[in-house]
DNA sequence: ATCATTGCAAACACTTTGCATACGC
DNA sequence: GCGTATGCAAAGTGTTTGCAATGAT
């Protein structure tokens, strides 16, 4: 696991409690959290802790590179560490998100029906292995 | 074009003025609005349209099955008729969304990794041909 | 001392809810 | 006349902004 304040230093983004803390609880916790999740945790441990350094820091991460925001399904911000592209498994159940590689083909040509494309989102929804098999 | 009070009256909503006219701005303009999008255009025509009937509306829509609700990119929903499976493309330059056939066999198997898949939400972003030829 | 970061309060955008009015059969 | 649809106003979320207080070097 990559020093969080060196990935940080590497960004230009001095290493303050809270950056660390909010880095630290996304690279720990790869559960895709919302703004508000992170707030949640984080609060507990720092009780002077207020939303919009998290929204701040979330945006400042973003910007440098470091994170990515994702509107998956619902009406809200989601964040995970800006790694190489894969699919996101949302169960309808359960409410876990899974991160799966992206396999197919199609998504290795980057022109289609003469559009360049340069990003690609792929979200998928149903009933995870865990909830199937406790049926 | 499929008459639009039939298509009322074959989910059991009563064709008012309001439910018609915004059933008919969402099979003329395949442009995926936003409720706003929806009201703006329509508030024109009938001065009195209020955004909470929009909104009711597309509701009700979306529960019996005539529209489909999506989250694509940015943090808001936007609406379209429930047709086949498509994928989604939106053009960073000019902001149009196309939609584009799905044609990846991974989508096909609805078993991934041992999860059961009931939803893929594929949402592309580019440049589109267009905006390309512009260049 | 200086400059950046934090965090409160208020503003904002989008959406939902409560309820009285108006409409249509 | 009765039941439903409408639409105003207010409340509810999630997020951003303005700005003074705080913190780090």
């Amino acid at each position: 696991m990559k020093n969080i304040v060196e990935v940080l230093k590497e960004h230009n983004i001095a290493p303050s409690v809270q950056r660390v803390k909010i880095l630290e609880y996304l690279q720990n916790y790869k559960t895709h959290p919302t703004a508000d999740m992170i707030f949640q945790t984080l609060v507990k441990d720092i009780p002077t802790l207020s939303k919009t350094t998290v929204y701040n820091t979330l945006k400042t991460f973003t910007e440098k590179g470091i994170l990515k925001g994702l509107s998956l399904f619902e009406n809200e911000v989601r964040y995970e560490y800006n790694k190489e592209p894969h699919m996101h498994f949302k169960c309808i159940k359960c409410g876990k998100i899974y991160d799966l590689p992206i396999s197919c083909d199609r998504f290795e040509d980057n022109i289609i029906e003469g559009h360049r494309i340069t990003e690609h989102h792929v979200n998928l929804k149903g009933f995870c292995r865990k909830c199937l098999q406790a049926e």
